[in-house]
DNA sequence: ACCACCTTGTGATTGTTTTCACAATCCATT
DNA sequence: AATGGATTGTGAAAACAATCACAAGGTGGT
């Protein structure tokens, strides 16, 4: 399957790659060189059927008979999920969130590089954050060009997320990982993706009043 | 609709409740008493349909003609999530992330109250995090019953994750919310929720990569 | 070179979620 | 009480996603 542009391909798929790259980082590590979508599914806890749809999306990366193989299959993933360009974050707002952030290692692990913070607290300005500085916001346009900063971490306080936001498109950024909890208006071409956390938690707590309900 | 509590309610729709109760709230702080779906749709950027095919599996609580009691859905929505039962929250892990969370005013507002941090680590046992007091991990099962927590959030490595799981199911949670990188094994009647905040960013990167690539 | 066996890749099928479109029904006005 | 205008609630249709099931194609042994 695939080779032009136009395959249109189901989030949830993407959602999955992720957890393929780390199994199978895993399975490297063990030294286990091919595997069989029946096992890696298996330890996944999905269909192998759905790994293998999966795959399919993106190429013919498997051996009939055999599985896949491992390192093989690893770079491709990487390659789909632009792991390989090794691409530079900015984050905005340098709280109690934007810096847990900036310390997560499993960035690096995924080829993403947190290259620097923003803020508007001039008490926090020139501070590091780890091996990260923390900039002031007007400064976010020559630290793009500097630095070649491709996608913009959100995690400053709702009231103030939409003119941030504008701030960020005039700088140049062309994707926002947006996790004020607020709908933000973007143009067409601007990649938003929102992380609401109060979803999964309150996923939770519906499940709970369901079951003890029924 | 409903009634009986055979239905199935898609993970999609529950989803999407948290983001109608906060666009109701800013209804309610505006004096907005009365809204319809295709008002409210338009502000969150999805179809009236889609709207209005949520709230029907809750039960009907517009009114034809007119629209919804903007105080009215608020209560039903909370009622639905649980908001109204005050739930109490456990966090395991009292690092970065853990106390970003402990911090984060989002959860009080949603009707989610967080109560105790445990760790391992002894230079954290005995601080204060907020108003949250750090204990240690031994404590978990007494401090459950103490102050009746329901929900455990676990910010810990990855590596321990596992074994912590097993600590909290015997502790008497009944429901987990995970965000470390790993799959967790539990039984049937234990509520999981994952979240993977690595497939967010990672999501983003491959539409850059689409993107530039065709 | 052939055979027995194994696993992929993928059309067909089944299941789930969203959208459509309109009957039902409520409100306001006369 | 009857009419007109508005908006809900919901079956039916369409779109989307997961699973099934098997032909295609590979491996290893003889
Ligand atoms: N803390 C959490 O666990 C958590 C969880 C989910 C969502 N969020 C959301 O993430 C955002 C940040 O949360 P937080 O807990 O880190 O808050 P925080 O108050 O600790 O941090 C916000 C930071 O943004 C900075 N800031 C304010 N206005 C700014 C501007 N115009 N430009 C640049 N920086 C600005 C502040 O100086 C501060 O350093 C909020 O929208 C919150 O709702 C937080
Ligand atoms: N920091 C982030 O932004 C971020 C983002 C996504 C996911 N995560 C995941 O969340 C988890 C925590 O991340 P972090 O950055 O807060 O790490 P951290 O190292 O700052 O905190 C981990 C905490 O867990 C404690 N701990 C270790 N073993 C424990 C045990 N057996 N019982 C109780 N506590 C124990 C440690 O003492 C430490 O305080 C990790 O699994 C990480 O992968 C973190």
């Amino acid at each position: 399957m695939l080779s032009d542009g136009m395959v249109v391909i189901p989030q949830a798929t993407i959602s999955r790659l992720p957890l393929y790259f780390r199994v199978l980082n895993e399975y490297n590590h063990l030294g286990i060189s091919v595997i069989s979508s029946e096992e890696m599914a298996g330890n996944l806890g999905i269909t192998s059927s759905q790994l293998r749809k999966d795959l399919s999306y993106f190429g013919d990366f498997g051996i009939r008979g055999t599985g896949y193989d491992v390192s093989d299959l690893l770079k491709q993933i990487k390659e789909i999920l632009g792991m390989d360009k090794n691409r530079r974050i900015a984050i905005i707002g340098a709280g109690k969130l934007g810096t847990a952030l900036a310390g997560y290692p499993g960035f690096k692990m995924h080829g993403l590089e947190v290259t620097a913070l923003f803020d508007i607290d001039e008490a926090k300005i020139g501070q590091q954050e780890g091996k990260v500085e923390i900039f002031h916001l007007s400064e976010l346009s020559n630290k793009k060009r500097e630095l070649g900063m491709e996608i913009a971490v959100l995690t400053i306080p709702a009231s103030v997320a939409q003119q941030v936001t504008e701030l960020v498109i005039k700088a140049g950024f062309k994707a926002i990982w947006n996790f004020a909890p607020v709908r933000l208006e973007v143009p067409e071409h601007i990649i938003l993706q929102n992380e609401d956390l109060v979803v999964g938690i309150l996923t939770l707590s519906h499940h709970l009043s369901r079951k003890l309900g029924s």
